[in-house]
DNA sequence: GCGTTTTACGTAAACGTTTACGTAAATCCC
DNA sequence: GGGATTTACGTAAACGTTTACGTAAAACGC
């Protein structure tokens, strides 16, 4: 087994806290004692047990990071922010899929209290009552992202989706397209989903274009069936669209897909922007213009922020609306008279 | 800050032994005794500490994951696998992202030993000798996943790559195509690389077509740009070619790109037929078929044999090749002639 | 009733580390 | 040279939990 503290002690002929002293940089002891227990150390393979250390320091350089779908594009480049953050910080990562079960993430944060992870990070969900219950009675530092909340003042990190909306409408508007549909999430998703559709109806009643319920389709999801459904149901509304404004980039590659089946061409007869820029977005056919969220700088910011609020370099966390832009590939073209 | 054992022992008038055996569930109690202790436990708000706990037991109910790139689309799906199969068996899912770099493995390998993780799964890539030397120092199981060690005798769960692309090549010669092609990977590659090429070779012989070196290019990533680099590259090499292979679907994909911008028509002018069965496999245009690696049942696989390892439920795992398929969609046609 | 067995506790030690504090020796400065 | 300060240790206690073992009381069976 691993050879402890005292072996080394042991072995260099010095008392356990001259080892313990000397692995952590600490005064107090010559150099002469330096080196031999060095050696002692590397003759042993000495590796310090980080769960003792835990324990008395009352710190486990471990965070917590929540995912309601760890799989998801979305969330597996959070992670990778996330986790270069931690790791750079000298934190390691447990990463908890929540699969957006209420009662599975209030086992997940439990389990989370019991292992005394120094910080949380929750990501692309509401925070309900009793998770935050959970964080109060935690005593650890939390940071949302892609989420924030109302509701409690717990710092976050994503993107205005309210103006990445409005901005992608405008962008349509500004290729000479009036008859512009969108493909939302629900009305009750107050993160991803009533922002982004508020954004592309103002932005249609800042331009003088009519908006009225024919002009958005919502889901309960933003996954690539949601968009393949939802442009029929679009198109029977609004038969004279020639643009739409998808709420996901699953979803605009979605419609893609339905257009191609009913021999729709895109851009030329139906300009489809997106939201999100995942890596997919490039691959598709046409590849996507779309808004693009930062996702792995997002995940490294908040990692940062996590990072910093543990070990006290700030008391308290300026939230963090992250710059969007408008991706141009070849999903959206001028308007033309048909 | 948390209540401790002692307090709640002081709560309830008993002893930290009997409040230890009414929470572990151990014999040694009367149901008074058990009531009154749970009354303490509820009004405090006791949560154990699983540190001091993991430093008694020697134990942590934790598992270290590694993975060359974590919010790869392999990766991702293989993660929420293990993440549901350690979560079930009690175990909480450290991910390190190596970036296929040696050293950096090598510094998460000892963070996950100071961390004393109870089990290991390492993902995708090639085992060094010196991570096997930390594998054996840290004296946990380790799981080998979507990879293999031909020279150190861990149990991996995987796919048989030669077989998959023998039989995807099959495919497209029972589809009538006589000049195919390949978008291969690395020949330095043991794992994705190698294999899949002989499978590829192995069924073109086998059915008396003709192999030379102007059947494949290689590459050193799997990724969609370097598809699009290869197809041009492959049809100077193979002008008659009207169905290709390509080593993993983003490849696949890009492949497709390079058609859809070259004039060529697929499946109508070369049929595709890619590796994985991505999320993004359907989502493409035309969806891809595709060899179906079940990467989520490979993760799951693989946490539960590393699971049933640390609970010494078995003492040697027997390594699993998991079945694929060939997933139709709509990227290969017959072959016509023209 | 008495010897044996079982039940229901509590005590003490352990796990591997960190660190406050005491002490002896060396060094510094007047 | 002597007092004050600094250096280089070691000891003991702490962290929060688990559990082996001892002991007293209760239960059982002859």
């Amino acid at each position: 087994m691993n050879p402890t503290i005292k072996d080394v002690a042991k072995h260099a002929n010095v008392s356990i806290a001259t080892v313990s002293r000397i692995v952590n940089g600490l005064p107090g002891y010559s150099e002469e004692t330096k080196k031999k227990v060095q050696q002692s150390i590397e003759a042993l393979g000495y590796q310090p047990n980080a769960i003792a250390r835990g324990l008395i320091n009352k710190r486990t350089q471990t965070i917590g990071v929540l995912f309601p779908d760890v799989s998801g594009m979305l969330s597996s480049e959070v992670l990778e922010g996330v986790e270069n953050a931690a790791h750079d910080g000298g934190f390691s990562v447990i990463v908890c899929n929540t699969t957006s079960s209420g009662k599975r993430t209030v086992k997940y944060l439990r389990l989370l209290q019991e292992k005394r992870v120094d910080g949380i990070i929750f990501a692309s969900e509401d925070v309900k009552e009793e998770y935050y219950k959970i964080f109060e009675e935690m005593k650890v530092p939390v940071v949302l992202v892609s989420t924030a909340s109302s509701k409690y003042d717990l710092p976050f990190v994503r993107v205005n989706d309210f103006d990445g909306a409005f901005q992608a409408t405008e962008y349509l508007i500004r290729k000479g397209h009036k008859v512009i549909g969108m493909i939302g999430g629900s009305d009750e998703d107050p993160i991803a989903g009533v922002p982004r559709m508020q954004g592309f109806q103002k932005a249609l009643e800042s331009n003088g274009l009519s908006f009225t319920n024919n002009h958005i389709t919502k889901n309960e999801g933003y996954r690539f069936q949601n968009g393949k459904e939802s442009l029929p149901l679009l198109l029977k509304k609004l038969p004279d669209m020639t643009a739409l404004f998808a709420a996901s980039d699953e979803m605009a590659i979605g419609a893609m897909s339905a257009a191609h089946q009913l021999g729709i061409r895109v851009p030329e007869e139906l300009s489809i922007i997106g939201y999100d820029n995942l890596k997919i977005a490039e691959m598709c056919y046409p590849p996507l213009t779309t808004v693009s969220q930062p996702l792995k700088d997002m995940g490294q910011t908040s990692g940062e922020m996590l990072v910093s609020l543990i070990k006290g370099e700030q008391q308290e966390a300026k939230s963090r609306y992250m710059p969007f832009t408008i991706v141009e590939r070849q999903s959206v073209s001028e308007f033309r008279d048909k």
